[in-house]
Parts: structure tokens; sequence; C-alpha cells
DNA sequence: CTCCAAATTTGGTGTGACTGCAAGCTTGTA
DNA sequence: TACAAGCTTGCAGTCACACCAAATTTGGAG
């Protein structure tokens, strides 16, 4: 009833532009595939592609926008007695172990990295997403804290918190892009985890926690 | 010797192409202006404009850039006794009075912000370049305290203090876009100072204190 | 099954940023 | 004064992306 031909159709024609697309994204780099050859590759016409896609960046980086919702939910379902933070320092540690894709720990993350850091418009992209990223979950916080609308604290813990992930996380897939093996990352990385968030800890630990 | 007439005409061009850039971009928006009516109102051809700029956004946020170095003296020039988040503070605090350029408080802060805002590529470009003044701070961070190459700290206390330090701006230009005045916008962003760079301090006021 | 209306795809056409090249003009220098 | 280096220009081309009208496909009514 609300799965007819048509919208089966849509999801498959979506995912075959995707798929192709990441191909050869993979195996080029991203500016050297036009979207004229996704579009051929795929078996559409060029106006197809950006009917389903509004740019060409978002080809790529169509799955990265789900993330925003998963960092809610840390927040939201964090324990009692937990701060913001805590829960942060606890899932991403947790993320470690499990080279968790939400913080762009998983295997194949360093090549996602690199083609993202090759282009320059993928780069712009990709930073307005962690942009939005960073807005939502300031205005997650700013609901879980009932703040007032101009109370900048949401916004400034949520930026620190996310940056803190970030420059962990980058700068672990910027080590296996350097021939590093994971094995021999992960304890570094437990460390400086541990000690960019008693950075953080020892300025927002107080902040919003649950009663 | 060193200033010739080549020289001088460069000079004189490069400024003739930015200044009727910005004047067209003020008065228009910057996505309704095209390279080509620049390049007719400065009186060289669209060839030359891309000579002195390697893209249309660097037409707008040609002077952006020396602030990297303002930023870098911050840390350098503190007193005996401060450490890096004090200086920062001081000097923000100062900039509040003065409406300082450099934390883009001046007067016309706001229309600028718009223009930028109502721009996609615009932004983008604005972004990167906030990037960017964030590693130059880094690095000077790094030199400072002597880190090791892959301690990150710097990298998070310089990501932290900037974007403390443009949510603190935003937000203000962003009233006085609203149409509030800068007097009475002053007294809170005081006090929204106060208190941000009180959040920031409780976590890294012991870093990188000069002996 | 048939026909219609809505949704989807497509080709065509156009704009605007940006590139590369070769020719022409300007400036510094011998 | 002539030559070389540097700057400017026109021209042609690529690519992302917008707009539009025609063609095709699909869902549903009769």
């Amino acid at each position: 009833m609300d799965e007819g031909l048509r919208e089966r159709k849509k999801r498959q024609t979506r995912r075959r532009i995707a798929d192709m697309a990441m191909g050869l994204f993979m195996a080029r780099g991203f500016d050297q595939v036009t979207v004229a050859e996704v579009a051929r590759a795929a078996d559409v016409s060029v106006n197809t592609v950006f009917n389903y896609f509004g740019t060409k960046e978002d080809l790529f980086l169509d799955r990265q926008e789900e993330v925003e919702d998963l960092q809610s939910r840390v927040v939201r379902e964090r324990g009692k007695g937990e701060s913001v933070v805590a829960a942060f320092r606890r899932d991403f540690m947790e993320a470690i172990e499990e080279r968790d894709w939400r913080y762009g720990l998983n295997e194949g993350a360093d090549v996602f990295g690199r083609l993202v850091g090759d282009s320059p418009s993928l780069l712009a992209r990709f930073r307005e997403l962690e942009h939005a990223q960073t807005q939502r979950l300031a205005r997650t916080l700013a609901e879980e804290s009932g703040a007032a609308p101009d109370d900048l604290t949401p916004s400034l813990v949520a930026a620190q918190i996310l940056e803190t992930t970030r420059l962990l996380s980058r700068h672990a897939t910027a080590r296996t892009l350097a021939g590093e093996s994971w094995a021999e990352i992960v304890p570094q990385l437990r460390s400086q985890a541990e000690q960019a968030f008693d950075l953080l800890e020892k300025g927002i630990s107080g902040y919003c926690v649950r009663v």
C-alpha cells in the first residue's frame, strides 16, 4: 500500500546512482569524475541525477546526515547523574573499541577522509555538515537544559564537545593513512582521548547534570 | 628601486578590482553579481580579475587573512603569569569596548555577516578561513608550549578559544542585524563573554602559563 | 482493459565560474 | 633603441547546475 512499484523504483534508482558515483569517486577522486560520467554509469540522464541529489557533493556525503540524530541520542539517553560531557566521553571511548563509524573511526574512514581532503568543494560541504551537526546538538542541549533563548552555553558546549571528538578522530585516521596499524594507534588514541576529555570536563563537567 | 611603475600599477589595479567588487556586492549581494560585471566595472578583462584573485570569493574576503597574525600576536605578547585564555579574555573584553574589527564587532560587521550568510559559496570560503586561523593559532600554541608533535592539546585549546569568540561575535552582530542598538547589546555581551570565558578557564586556565 | 492524471525522466538550452593558450601590449634593461 | 620579461586580453572549452517543454511511466477510476 505504501510501497508501490513507483517508490521501489525510486529507491533503486537512487541507490544505483549513489553506488556508481561512490565507485567512481573511490577509483579516481571526486574532482576527476564528472556528473555526466556518473549519470552514464548509472544509465540515467544528468537531469535525473540532480533530481535525486541537489549537488554533486551530496552524491558523496549522502549517509553522513544521520549522524546528527545519533549524537543527540547520546545526550538524551545518558544515565542518571551523568553529565553531557561524561556521556560523550563514555560513548567515544566505547566507539574507539568498536571502531564506530559515527565518529569516523571505522575501517576505510581514512580513504574517505583522504578523498574529502583532496577536494576543496567536498571539504567545504563536509564542514557545512559538521556545522549543522553542531547546531543540532546545541538545540538538543538547549532543550534538555531549558536554557534561555540567548544563553550561549548550549552552543558553546556543543561546539567544544564535537570539536574535541573531531580532532581525535581526524588525528587517528591521519595516522592510519600514514601507514600505522590500527592496533598500534588505539592505545595512544585512548590516552589522548582521556586527556582531551579531562580538558573538557574540568570546565563543563557540572553542566546539565541529569537529576 | 623596489617600487617601479610596474609594481605600483599592479597594486592600483588590484585595489580597483577589489573596491569595485565590494561596492557591487554590498549593493546587490554576492551571488547577484557576476565576475564579468566586476571586470567591466574595474575596466579590465575577466582574465585579469582571475589573475589577481584565485576565486570570486577571494574578491570579498581579501583582507580577512591578516586576522591570523593578530591572533597569534595576542598569544605571544601576553604578560608574565598570564595564561593563553586569560590573554584572549582580556583582549576580547577590550575589543568589545572598542568595537574591534578583528573579532567582527565593528560597525558594519553585521552587513558583512549578512552578505556572507546569504551566499553558500561565500560562507564555505569563510569557514575555510576560520579553519586556517584555528590551525595557525594551534601552531603558535604548539611552539609556545613546546608540545610534542602528536600532542593534541594545542589544537584543542585553539579550537575552543576561537570557537568561543566567534560565537560571541556572531551573536552580537546577529542582534544588531535584528535592529538592536549597539548600546543596549554591549552590557549583555560583556556578561555573556565573562560567562563564556569562565566556562573555558575552569578547564584550561592552567595551560601554557608564561613563567 | 482503457483512459486519464500525476509523477518521473529526458533532451535541449543557457548561465556563470574557471582554465589554457596564443597573440598583443607594457615595462625594465642592456 | 632593441630585446626580454611580464601583464593583459580574446577565444575556445569544461563543468556544475537551472529552467522548460516534450516524452515516458505509473497509479487508479471506470
